[in-house]
DNA sequence: TAGCCTTGCTACATCGGTTGAGCAATTTTG
DNA sequence: CAAAATTGCTCAACCGATGTAGCAAGGCTA
């Protein structure tokens, strides 16, 4: 294996300085006042051995990374995932070397990767679903690093977030009048996710106010906010003491891997028996009999403001609402 | 913003010289016989005064960046969803920092995610479910990176990929099995994927291979490969001018979402209408009544796999088959 | 024909760590 | 007690690209 081609090498092939290779292979050789017949000679001799920029050098002599890191929790869900897959892409338009590190929802995890993108010279991270967005916000102002949280809100950076409230309420309506014909007046079950966790919270605030546009009373114990897990929503159904309700409100996809088994189980899936809406959207969770809608946020929009805020000049550190989108059953 | 410290700060703090601080801030100090006590006096100041290594300058100087690279297609579904989340994960347990990048099936996208990423130096790049696996063994090869093919081979390069071939049989046999009661010596109905593609070729030599296991003839029009869309397998389920069978093997989890939809329009979901399985798992694919159950691909087992092949000396360019799981329904 | 401008380059310091060579002070050995 | 070995550091070159300062050659002006 030989060594990696250098403007070194290639400036000796070209019969021209290192400068003006470099100037050449960066674009800004009109500007220098290199010749376009060097420039056409640099550029071919480049191109016929293969050089490629080595761009942690670049990178250390300019200051400039134009690296954008992203920490995301988790790849299992089509929410994350397609986050991961648009913020590539427009990072990408915009000229920057997107990054994306996994955290697991460990805050340990979370400070390791922000502190490791901070050693890559990222200039920016966005902390996605963090659950600690302030410890990373503060790992970045010490290292002089842009930050900027997205889908869970943080008191230090700007904040891009689902209008959670809003479209948890959107999707109560839609199914309260779906249930109307065989139980009307009858609440729903709201079930999964922490009470304490602040979408949760914005849910379950939304998922009130639609009751309320109906006029129907929500007890309290009709609020299972039980964990996200599928098996703990499972667990929660099973001691629900309740009558089996008519509409199940189902605060995550993962949640309604349990509330599905849950149905199943008991033989009430069917479009006829229990349904279902579900915040979060999942192609196949759409097509389980039963489901009504999902309440499906608007990535693109999100990613959008993300890449509109880093290019305003002084970004407020305020929570920017994104409206989710109601889909319909199947 | 106060710049950013480096180790002639630390060093000036410490009153030591930048080696001793280099030495200490990256391990090495012991073999270079730094006393501990100026080491611990170094760590802690680094510590104080947030001290953050700049990788970018220590790649430059010791040429070894510790950066694996991972091309992927999507994230959009959970099997490239595990990988990469297990790649990140099993990566950072070797001491390697991985860079993941989203080529969204394009091979000219391939190669240019290919050209960046040997750009910031990487070691080494694993093309998962490359469409040109061969062109980014080059294009790795001309710049002395290691490169390794997940998912789907190539014949430049290792190759780990999935038993689609096996999965594929015992996927058949336990639907034909299921089918057995209701339709007994009936061949199942394959949808989806194209039959040039290496992975789908594979499978339907295994759905023939489970099929001449009991004993039953394939004819060749029970083969729909007509692409990996959920639109298209719509579409060619309309075209089959054959009875409606009792079972369906469906390609790939993408093309299931189709298979549902025309299921469903037609009153055929359910346990005791037609049957199916997929390959490739899904948490709601199997939820969905009629599943069998799902080839899921070992991807734990696969990612053990690449680290084993990168870290022997001298890798064969040959291609591992990994195991699939079948699992059950629901 | 001297003085100035423009063109088209090159020289060199620099970014922040890393590392081989080397040196002074102390300790061990013969 | 001198020579050798060990300890605990420092010096300086280097990785590859960048960009400021500057220089030689030629053209243009006064």
């Amino acid at each position: 294996m030989t060594r990696r081609k250098t403007i070194y090498d290639i400036a000796e092939l070209a019969n021209a300085s290192p400068s003006a290779v470099s100037a050449v292979l960066n674009g800004s050789w009109e500007k220098r006042r290199i010749s376009r017949k060097t420039a056409e000679r640099v550029k071919a001799l480049a191109e016929a051995h293969g050089y490629s920029r080595n761009i942690q050098a670049s990178v250390l002599r300019s200051a400039r990374s134009k690296i954008i890191g992203m920490i995301i929790p988790k790849y299992d869900n089509r929410y994350f995932g397609a986050i991961a897959e648009r913020f590539e892409a427009t990072a990408r338009n915009h000229g920057l070397f997107p990054v994306i590190t996994c955290a697991q929802r460990d805050p340990e995890l979370e400070a390791a990767a922000a502190r490791e993108l901070v050693s890559y010279q990222v200039e920016t991270i966005i902390a996605t679903g963090a659950t600690d967005p302030d410890g990373i916000t503060d790992i970045c102002r010490a290292a002089g690093v842009r930050s900027l949280n997205l889908d869970l809100p943080g008191s230090a950076a700007p904040s891009i977030v689902s209008d959670n409230r809003g479209g948890a309420r959107d999707l109560t309506l839609k199914l309260l009048d779906a249930c109307h014909g065989t139980a009307p007046g009858q609440p729903l079950l709201f079930v999964g996710g922490r009470a304490t966790d602040h979408n949760t919270a914005a849910r379950i605030a939304g998922f009130r106010d639609g009751h309320a546009d109906r006029g129907i009373e929500v007890p309290e114990s009709n609020i299972l906010a039980c964990g996200y897990a599928g098996a703990k929503a499972y667990a929660a159904l099973d001691a629900w003491t309740g009558d089996l309700p008519r509409g199940i409100f189902v605060n995550s996809t993962i949640s309604l891997e349990g509330v599905i088994r849950w149905l199943g189980d008991r033989g009430a899936l069917g479009a006829d028996r229990t349904l279902f809406g579900c915040f979060d959207w999942d192609p196949f969770g759409a097509l389980i009999p039963g489901n009504v809608g999902m309440a499906r946020q608007d990535v693109n929009a999100m990613m959008d403001e993300v890449f509109r805020v880093l290019g305003s000049d002084q970004p407020e550190e305020k929570v920017t609402l994104i409206p989710c989108n109601i889909t319909d059953a199947g």
